[in-house]
DNA sequence: ATGAAAGCGCTAACAT
DNA sequence: ATGTTAGCGCTTTCAT
């Protein structure tokens, strides 16, 4: 049997409380009582179990802040619906999850959004990083403040202490080059159309698919990068602009969000079904667009699972402690054509 | 506020103590009770509170088991280190962890142990899988059963629906590859020892090994791979017979398991210091030998963060039930040098 | 500063 | 078949 506070109490002739008191030190206990307490846990090497300890103190949550750059991009509708079930079976154990959500990526709207959730006493953190140094820096703080913090979806450069949940984007972007080289039988122009060069997965997607197209379709060329920043409004602009003269690519690789505005600017300029597209993710507006043939495959990577895991794991560092630092969790990449999504 | 039994009882007219009985079909409950209780608890979307089942019935803890091919291999002493300290820290929520070790890879052995753990009514497994079909049908059929499994340090051909905790291969060995490259000049012949051609991560090894060379290094050539089945008895006895005449090769590329038992056969026959060598993992003996600058490099993988993830992952999945299927959770691939290990 | 006691929600032994 | 009750180990009032 492991050692209680009963026993405590009993050896030192004090009780339960005044040993509560003391080991978690909320103070009103004479410090000769409490050195006697600290000593005698200490020799009996106590540790405070963590079942009992949740439900004692279901009553009042900690709190679990989520970070992520969601505002107008579809695509994390299922991370959040993820994050939402976990949220109800760690309840139990007194964790409340608080989700913000922020449009774009500019650095200093996260770390006012960190600030926020820090000044508010959050006791873990879930984020979609931007992949600047200050937000590093940021996160790094946390985490020595026996924070724990997860990248999720997407990871930070120089973050390799940092827990990851979400897809492998060097074999989604691989990936993704090898079916454009198979919907294009290897030849041809394509337009890259990323979501930000800030976010360190967009250009892991753009590598992968670059070597793959370099190393097995030589003949298939790259003509441009062009980013939305995931915002649809900026892809439709971009793409409206590009296409007001003769287009000068065969095949477009939508890398992130806005593919859906993208999209609708070659239809409004009358090129549907002209282009081959790949895209990433599933949202139920491409689905739309696979069914109509407009869109000839899309990658995938378990939004849903990435949303649930990530909680999940800064629960269990939360009530844990963390012992595996750096560890990279990584969702399925899954191919899916018009006739396989669900 | 949760819906709890006490609600319930009232509501159905019963005590706590029958509604218990009703849910968690212990018999002795009359069939129209029961099935008002059950109504009920549907009607409400009662869902228990697993902090304080966890609580309750730490009486009897349910059984984890683990199930290594570790024996005669000193690797796994660091993954058992993670599984003895993650088995503390589940014990407050009425878990136990069990070990079996085994020795070699016998497919009929592996199986007779799960048939044991099976029997014995284990509530969750991770094992090292061998690579073979009827290993992972018996996993599905554990899956089925509604038994987590989760295959631990290595992974299992057409197991993409299997949660995996431990090292990319791949990586592993493309790193070692691009190590040898580096200690060798890249010129020279390279024999690579590999540990068993039925673990499917020595093959990933190998593969991303021979990938980097050719790709990086074309003067290296691979003159031979030579299995130890992870033995070091059985490495000596090959290196010692390959020895007895000129050696063909100036490097070897030790995969796996039996790098201790080579060296020997090397150190044996004179030849110490004479090859280049790589190695993956850090054992005492090995960092020995790294210090004696007869191994040049090692590539580690976390064995006691693989240990302690995947015990930490069953309980979750036992707990809570499991939600992310097939997840892959990758350690840090690390480069040890002479002066680097710790 | 300390103690006593009431819970947190569930399980299990015992009583009826 | 059902009810009662005593825990599981900790936290948190409320007295003293």
């Amino acid at each position: 049997m492991a050692v209680t506070i009963k026993e405590i109490a009993a050896l030192a002739g004090v009780s339960r409380g005044t040993v509560d008191r003391a080991l978690n030190k909320r103070g009103n206990v004479k410090p000769e009582v409490e050195k006697r307490i600290l000593d005698i846990a200490e020799r009996l090497g106590y540790k405070p179990n963590l079942a009992a300890k949740s439900l004692a103190s279901s009553g009042q949550p900690s709190i679990i802040g989520v970070l992520v750059c969601a505002e107008g991009n579809d695509f994390f509708g299922e991370v959040l619906a993820g994050i939402d079930d976990a949220a109800d079976e760690i309840q139990d154990f007194g964790y409340h999850v608080q989700v913000k959500k922020m449009r774009g990526f500019d650095v200093e709207d996260q770390l006012a959004l960190i600030d926020e959730f820090d000044a508010m006493g959050i006791s873990a953190l879930a984020i979609t990083p931007i992949n600047d140094e200050r937000i590093k820096n940021r996160l790094h703080a946390l985490l020595e403040a026996n924070i724990p913090v997860v990248a999720l979806n997407v990871d930070i450069e120089g973050g390799e202490d940092i827990t990851y949940v979400g897809c492998d984007y060097m074999v989604s972007g691989q990936t993704a080059g090898a079916m454009m080289g198979l919907v294009t039988k290897g030849e041809g122009r394509v337009l890259i159309v990323t979501g930000s060069k800030r976010i360190l997965g967009h250009n892991f997607r753009v590598q992968g698919f670059s070597q793959v197209l370099k190393e097995e379709y030589p003949k298939l060329s790259i003509v441009d990068i062009i980013e939305t920043n995931d915002s649809n409004d900026t892809a439709y602009a971009l793409l409206t602009e590009r296409l007001s003269q003769a287009p000068d690519f065969d095949a477009i690789y939508f890398v992130a969000g806005g593919a859906m505005g993208g999209i609708q600017a070659i239809i409004d300029k009358g090129y549907a079904h002209q282009f081959k597209i790949i895209t990433n993710d599933a949202t139920s507006d491409r689905i739309k667009q696979m069914r109509a043939g407009v869109i000839d495959a899309t990658i995938c990577q378990q939004p849903y699972e990435q949303g649930y895991t990530s909680i999940k794991t800064l629960f269990e560092y939360a009530v844990f402690g963390n012992r595996s630092e750096g560890i990279k969790k990584y969702t399925t990449t899954n191919i899916k054509l018009k006739y396989n999504f669900k």
